[in-house]
RNA sequence: GGUCCCAUCGUCUAGCCCGGCCUAGGACACCAGGUUUUCAUCCUGGCGACAGGGGUUCAAAUCCCCUUGGGAUCACCA
């Protein structure tokens, strides 16, 4: 056939997509992309204990969130069917059994008992942990005599002597000494294949060409090729990502932040800037460039460009680039993104959403200056649902406030000054105008009337412009707010 | 501890493969100014790194070696 690229995204739906996976699926996928290759998903649910089908369908929700597609998987089907690996399992026992058949592998009797105490051994002399081959020796007509007998026992690898490379795209090459690789058990003593023997069937038979995964693969990864070489197989080419680390610099887990592609959508970041901060952990467009699209992506993408050193997971940059994305959205589709959270927060009802369009389109085209992901939202507009007698004031805007003097009697005279305007409904530029006109008139400065102005009517010390506020509030309860503070400001 | 991987500003990185253009570039964060009614946005400036030591070379962030430091992995889990 062609030497096409096929390169494969393999999660297991044992728990929610983990960020770093969801960074090793964008790499593959820019990968296939960038070489018109098949990009392919394969669910490895050979853990019938911690597999669900929930999980398998937050999985595929999450890749599709992010924009990425794929040519051949467990939902659109292929030509390498079927592509859950559970499914596929009389497929690897009849490879094992070849392999048994071949000398390839060999049946190992040994108890758990004897495999602890060595383990234990071993570690006390500081040694790495790998089995003693003790079963190696064990004739085969014999070894098959205690297995009908209905003798337990698992299939182990025959590791050969010599030594083991592997072509690696982001590390350069690497070699292995076999004779520091364990003879592996490819077949549980129930009969079910492991891990490491199972993705290597399926890569062969569906003729994967590239693997990119995780560095901590690495380490498996001369089994993986000697079994390739047993099989009579050619070894993919390998390229080995580096981790995604957390503030500790260890591999990223839930103690140093949110681990799972699903809590930065729960936490509305736009789906964009996931995908572009993900680019940037391991990867750079040139250097100069941060903000780039999945198109751009895949016109650059090149493995040989990955960093090999790991990438702590850079929380603030990550909520710039959010915010990045956030403002520059359309505000139609920033309401649609938005409300959700509002709702949540229970700010609104869901039915009065579509007469509050206009509204909280006006919301959010002052607000969005100020935030970074979309549940940022209710937050920022909390206070307009406040009741006006009681509308919280923060601190720092009562300080401010209560900086001049004047304050209450300006405020008054401002809500005089106000009101009828208001009633014959003047516009929010023609009040900004009239306002400062008469500021200069009374030879009074504009802080002094709008900090306690800002106080009044927000309880806090910054945000949009206060008549913005005004005509969010409306004339009614703008005024009422005033009229509270000349009292509580007192 | 064995094996494997890694090492440029606090963080993400460009440069490294194909030594000179590097008095090491960009971004986030931080600090200082400007803009603004305030906050934010925005603009300007600042701070700030080639882990250490040996080589090779006319010349090393770039090539080689050692040291140090960090990480991954050592399951009948994937």
């Amino acid at each position: 056939m062609t030497d096409t690229v096929r390169v494969r995204f393999a999660p297991s739906p044992t728990g929610r997509l983990h960020i770093g996976g969801a960074r090793t699926a964008l790499f593959n996928w820019a990968y296939a992309r960038r070489h018109r290759g098949t990009f392919l998903l394969r669910i490895e649910d050979t853990d019938p204990e911690r597999s669900t089908k929930e999980y398998e369908r937050a999985i595929l929700e999450g890749l599709r969130w992010l924009g990425l597609d794929w040519d051949e998987g467990p939902d659109v089907g292929g030509p390498y069917a079927p592509y859950h690996q559970a499914q596929r399992i009389e497929r690897h026992r009849v490879a094992a059994q070849a392999m048994l058949a071949r000398g390839e592998a060999y049946r190992c009797f040994c108890s758990h008992e004897r495999l602890d105490a060595m383990r234990a051994e071993q570690e006390a002399e500081h040694q790495a942990s790998a089995y003693d081959k003790r079963c190696r020796s064990i004739p085969q007509a014999e070894a098959e005599r205690r297995a009908a007998a209905g003798e337990s026992f698992v299939v182990r690898f025959k590791v050969p002597e010599g030594k083991t490379s592997l072509v690696d795209h982001v590390r350069g090459d690497v070699t292995f000494e076999n004779k520091e690789v364990d003879d592996w058990i490819m077949v549980r003593s129930d009969g079910n294949p492991t891990y490491n023997f199972v993705v290597v069937c399926d890569d062969v038979d569906m003729k994967i060409t590239h693997v990119f995964r995780g560095e901590e693969h690495l380490i498996n990864t001369p089994k993986q090729v000697l079994l390739y070489k047993a099989m009579g197989a050619k070894p993919p080419e390998f390229g080995h990502l580096p981790l995604m680390l957390g503030t500790d610099r260890k591999k990223l887990s839930k103690r140093t932040g949110d681990t799972a592609l699903q809590d930065y959508q729960e936490k509305g970041y736009p789906k964009d800037a996931v995908v572009n901060f993900l680019c940037l952990q391991g990867w750079a467009l040139n250097g100069t460039q941060e903000i780039f699209s999945l198109d751009e992506l895949v016109k650059h993408f090149d493995i040989n460009d990955v960093s090999k050193a790991g990438a702590v997971f850079d929380i603030d940059k990550f909520r710039w680039l959010a915010g990045e994305y956030l403002r520059k959205e359309p505000i139609d589709v920033l309401v649609d993104h938005c409300v959700p959270f509002a709702i949540q927060a229970g700010l609104l009802r869901a039915d009065e959403v579509p007469s509050k369009r206009a509204w909280l389109a006006s919301l959010l085209a002052a607000e969005k200056e100020r935030m970074h992901v979309y549940s940022n939202f209710p937050a920022r507009i909390a206070y307009l649902f406040a009741k006006d007698d009681e509308l919280p004031y923060d601190a720092d805007a009562e300080a401010n406030a209560k900086k001049h003097a004047g304050r209450v009697a300006l405020l008054g005279d401002f809500q005089a000054w106000l009101a009828p305007k208001l009633a014959a409904g003047e516009p929010s530029a023609a009040l900004k105008d009239g306002m400062k006109a008469w500021l200069s008139e009374r030879k009074a400065k504009m802080p002094e009337l709008l900090q306690p102005l800002r106080c009044a009517l927000s309880g806090r010390a910054g945000g949009p412009d206060c008549f913005d506020m005004i005509a969010w509030l409306g004339p009614e309860r703008a005024l009422a707010r005033i009229e509270h503070a000349r009292r509580r400001l007192a």
